[in-house]
RNA sequence: GCUCUCAUCGUCUAGCCCGGUCUAGGACGUCGCCCUCUCACGGCGAAAACAGGGGUUCGAAUCCCCUUGAGAGCACCA
């Protein structure tokens, strides 16, 4: 490793589908990597297997190429890695700094629900520290199964934090936590904080950063660190996303999931703009940017420390946005839509009236089927059924005489300006859409064509009775 | 319950570290006006916040303490 470069990681755990809280954390690790200069790695973090599953995985590397994440091509896999945890756990039980627990689930469970109940911390008692090897053989040749815990000393543990500043905890109440389970005495299964520190060690990892949530995790993390020798990386602890109740955002939520925004026709880029300003703000007012121009001022030093309120509103109007900064040709490539005359017309009649890609079909429906609608709809607010009978039958009769669009457009506008403007469009347009809010008529007409608008038109004077 | 963290408009936030330029700035949303055939876009404008209480100080959103509120963690999950 090269002195002073950064390296930084995302370990997402497949056991659900891509949340946004990760998408943001990994925001954030690739944006520091991307101002500094330094690595930016993908981790798998699948040791429980009994929740991991390859199409979360599979959810996960999408999601980091739709938002543009690019990473390291080593990508760990924790479940590929038991042998090397097994490894650091035996030098551990060696060193006599971890040990064999039998204690069962129901023993420990009552202990906890007793320390409660005397408004004691939750930590377990240590009662397996002094068991005998006599007896640990004993019990491994009975069949009973054993998880490792390591030997905390009683002391404080001070780090400090990008974000928070100087954090201590006292590891009276951390207690001897496990770091392996299912141990027969040949094999065992690591635990998540023993896999972290191992695979932050293995990898170099410079600066962890992470959501609020793993913040009472990281002493834990710097015990298992002490008691084998490997250096500290740096924290930065994010603020988490919350709910509209300033709850965590939670997983079992399926619209926190990032697949289920590109769905609904989010972009990328609106995405990333709005997580980045969900805890983080330039120095200026500025708060549409691209990617580059946020990681060139991005800082830690700027992001919140409070939690923030995932709000929807804001970011639909960044999608809007951007949409709108769509050509017609990028839009029909987002909408997998054929790039035809045709279509480009469509896109461009409703591409400032969506904001968000799955519109678009509800907007331009009417294009391919004039839906029902009332007659009256057709008499403009200002106007009556006599007028609007009477303008309609010129504009029929304007499609009549014109044989292109340019000249069939020209003498509706003249006449439109001799009538009045809403007296002569606005029947025009619910003729042609049968909808109250919709494009401009010319436009419409333009993508219809003249012998389809000039149908529709007919169909509207017989609905009004001409 | 224990431990840790946080606290400016409804929401995201600027300002806080280095007190005065803060009658607290911007954005989303909301409301109004303009543009206008409708909707949308665009333009202009309005309402809207320093959680509370004590200090320190000539002066506090900014520094200190307490209270309150909110969140996270406390697994043989990650």
């Amino acid at each position: 490793m090269k002195q002073g470069e950064v390296r930084v990681r995302i370990a997402p755990s497949p056991t659900g589908y891509f949340h946004i809280g990760t998408a943001r954390t990994a925001l954030f690790n690739y944006l520091y990597a991307l101002k500094t200069g330094g690595k930016f790695y993908l981790r798998i973090e699948d040791t429980d297997k009994e929740r991991s599953e390859k199409k979360y995985e599979e959810d996960i590397l999408e999601g980091m190429k739709w938002l543009g994440f690019t990473y390291e091509p080593e990508v760990l896999r924790q479940s590929e890695r038991g042998e090397i945890y097994g490894k650091y756990v035996r030098k551990l039980l060696e060193a006599k700094k971890a040990y064999y627990c039998f204690c069962s689930k129901e023993l420990l469970d009552k202990e906890r629900e007793e320390q409660m109940a005397k408004k004691m911390p939750q930590v377990y008692s240590g009662r397996c520290r002094n068991l005998s090897e006599g007896e640990i053989e004993e019990k491994f040749a009975k069949g009973e199964r054993a998880v490792v815990r390591i030997m905390t000393p009683l002391m404080e543990i001070t780090f400090s934090d990008a974000i928070r500043g100087e954090v201590k905890f006292d590891t009276q109440y951390i207690g001897d936590f496990a770091i392996a389970k299912n141990a027969d005495g040949k094999t065992l299964e690591a635990l998540y904080h023993l896999a972290v520190v191992i695979d932050d060690y293995e990898t170099n990892i410079t600066l962890v950063i992470r959501g609020e949530d793993h913040l009472a995790n990281t002493p834990k993390q710097i015990l298992i660190q002490e008691a084998l020798d490997l250096p500290r990386p740096e924290y930065a602890h994010l603020p988490l996303i919350l709910d509209e109740k300033r709850a965590k955002l939670s997983k079992r939520f399926a619209a926190t999931a990032l697949s289920d925004y590109r769905k609904e026709g989010y972009l990328p880029e609106a995405m990333r703009n709005f997580l980045t300003l969900l805890g983080w703000h330039p120095v200026d007012d500025k708060e549409i940017f691209t990617l580059e121009e946020i990681a060139a001022e991005f800082t830690l030093e700027r992001i919140q420390k409070g939690g923030a309120i995932f709000d929807g509103k804001k970011l639909r109007f960044l999608n809007a946005h951007y949409l709108r900064s769509k050509s017609d040709v990028e839009l029909a490539g987002l909408l997998e839509i054929e790039v035809t005359e045709q279509n480009c017309k469509k896109i461009a009649a409703v591409k400032e009236r969506m904001d968000t890609l799955s519109q678009f079909s509800i907007l331009t429906d009417f294009f391919d089927a004039l839906p029902e609608y009332p007659a009256e709809r057709l008499i403009w607010k200002k106007s009556d059924k006599e007028t609007t009978g009477k303008n309609l039958l010129k504009i029929s009769e304007i499609f009549n005489t014109n044989n292109n669009f340019s000249q069939a457009k020209m003498a509706i506008e003249t006449y439109a300006e001799e009538e009045g403007r809403g007296e002569v469009l606005w029947p025009l347009r619910v003729a042609l859409s049968g909808k109250e809010a919709s494009p401009g008529p010319i436009e419409i007409m333009e993508v219809l064509g003249l012998a389809e608008s000039q149908e529709r038109v007919k169909k509207a004077l017989k609905n009004l009775g001409f």
